[in-house]
RNA sequence: GCCCCCAUCGUCCAGCGGCCUAGGACGCCUCCCUUUCAAGGAGGUAACACGGGUUCGAAUCCCGUUGGGGGUGCCA
């Protein structure tokens, strides 16, 4: 019998969550929840120096927003301290460890001696120096043998010891690093799987070997995800990608089509179909699975995924959901209801909601110059259209102000300005035009007609009358 | 430099020795539908990096080359 699964998302606090890491506790969730298993947070928050408290929360908030929930309280690894430090102990007792004196400088002054090689040279590691203040305790490797391990996504993996440097595990000043702060808490928590970022690939033999040093037990095995990069190929960074996760929340994007978009990177599901609830996902997704080549994060496909999850939902969530992102001013229910379903088609971002909408609630619409310059300036028989438009709208009873015969007073207009085809039809496309920029400010927008209805009539009369009189 | 990873359309994914004249999706282009714009429908564009093997047979296995990326901190 196999011990239950256990996974853990171990984020550093010094940046915003970011779509890359998000990637990685995406995997863990989705592999935990399938199974079963307990999914943990663990801040690494050990580097006093670049720590930013708050950024805990906005990684907590991001998560929550996301749909991945965590078992348990956060554990935080700086309260872990004594721990770590025992672990030294046991390191140093069991002569695993070293001190070395040896600054920075002059590591690189002797490796530029011998030829330029980067790296530790192994020089304290026979002095016998005793640890104290100021001395680092570097990790004795193996001259000889691999580490290896199994990578659910990459197969077998293992590394010539030979290969790997006596790497730091404690400052000069005791603190210990990421590396046994890692490697240790992992073991002590019970995580059978470790999910990680490719990144982390050269880091796992040394954590290997630090777990077997202490006695620990190793996970059962472990998945480096695939990285995600940018166009130029390059892992994606905060610095240069502006990928914060908030920054896709504020720009309208539901957390389930993130979600669904994230699992889409390094992965398809074998059916081949590819937008779909989070439930599904965690049903079919396999980090056996998982390609191990880089993803490149798809901005465009990101918008087509968030548009189709848009267009699932009912017309009351839509309208929730979009809620926060009318800024101007909300429409009322019943105004906003009518045209919903219009504008949950159009939409691929909650952001886009607006600008469709709020000729509803402002006084004036904004005319934008392209429209004007393309539906009044450039059109064809525009005073006329706007002349027969009033007349005939104005002729409306208040009361019988409805899509349908809106549309037939328009039409009507349009045959009265002499917008007409061949067959005497009228041309409600060219018609349309100097209407919609008068009501709306824009030659695009939700369908004319109930837009109208839903403006009322003493609006849209307003604005024909005000448009027509700037033409003179 | 050294270590490591990766390599199918522009992008993401499928393919796990014959079903591949390589499939799906996004994007892009054309057409249809149409009151604008979308949505929807019908088409189209476009890839197995290269070279050696192994095999009756290779996109699929092995080796090399090339290319891209990651790591190389007393950061995480």
């Amino acid at each position: 019998m196999t011990s239950p699964v256990r996974v853990r998302f171990a984020p550093s606090p010094t940046g915003y969550l970011h779509v890359g890491s998000a990637h990685s506790a995406l995997a863990n969730w989705l592999f935990a929840r399938r199974v079963g298993g307990e999914f943990l947070l663990r801040i690494e928050d050990t580097d006093a120096e670049r720590n930013r408290p708050e950024l805990v929360d906005n990684i907590l908030e991001m998560l929550r927003w996301l749909g991945l929930d965590w078992d348990g309280e956060p554990i935080r690894q700086s309260d872990r301290g004594e721990l770590h430090l025992a672990a030294v102990e046991t390191l140093v007792a069991a002569h695993a460890v070293y001190a070395c004196d040896c600054t920075a400088e002059d590591v690189q002054a002797r490796n530029k001696a011998a030829g330029g090689k980067p790296g530790y040279d192994g020089f304290c590691r026979d002095r016998g120096l005793e640890p104290g203040p100021g001395r680092a305790l570097r990790f004795r490797v193996p001259d000889e043998g691999r580490t290896g391990w199994d990578d659910l996504v990459r197969g077998e993996m293992s590394f010539a010891n030979a290969d790997l440097e006596d790497f730091v595990v404690v400052r000069g000043n005791g603190k210990p690093l990421f590396l046994l702060a890692n490697a240790y808490d992992d073991a002590d928590m019970g995580i059978t799987h470790v999910i990680r970022g490719e990144d982390h690939l050269n880091n796992t033999p040394k954590y290997l070997l630090l777990q077997d040093a202490l006695g620990l037990t190793r996970p059962e095995a472990f998945a480096h995800m695939p990285l995600l990069v940018n166009e130029q190929r390059k892992k994606l960074s905060k610095r240069r990608d502006d990928v914060s996760m908030a920054s896709y929340r504020d720009a309208g994007y539901l957390p389930e089509a993130m979600v669904n978009y994230l699992a889409l990177l390094g992965w398809g599901p074998p059916d081949g179909i590819e937008v779909r609830p989070v439930s599904e996902i965690v049903d079919l997704y396999r980090l056996e699975d998982v390609n191990p080549s880089p993803a490149f994060f798809d901005p465009k496909k990101l918008s087509f995924v968030n548009a189709e999850h848009l267009r699932a939902l009912s017309t009351d969530e839509f309208l929730a959901r979009a809620e926060p992102f009318l800024t101007r001013g909300v429409p009322s229910m019943e105004a906003l209801r009518v045209l919903a379903t219009e504008a949950q088609e159009r939409v691929r971002t909650l952001t886009e909601v607006e600008p469709m909408v709020d000729f509803l609630v402002v006084d004036e619409p904004e005319v934008d110059e392209d429209s004007w310059t393309k539906a009044i300036t450039k059109g064809k028989q525009v005073p006329e259209m706007l002349d027969a438009s009033i007349t005939r709208l104005d002729a409306l009873a208040a009361d019988a102000w409805t899509a349908e015969v809106v549309q037939e007073a328009i039409g009507a207009a349009a045959i009265d300005a002499g917008l007409v085809n061949a067959e005497g039809k009228p041309q409600l496309s060219k018609a349309q035009g100097p209407v919609r920029v008068a009501l709306t400010g824009r030659t695009v927008g939700l369908p004319l007609w109930e837009s109208i209805a839903v403006l009322g009539r003493d609006r849209t009369l307003a604005r024909l009358r005000s448009t027509r009189g700037r033409l003179g």
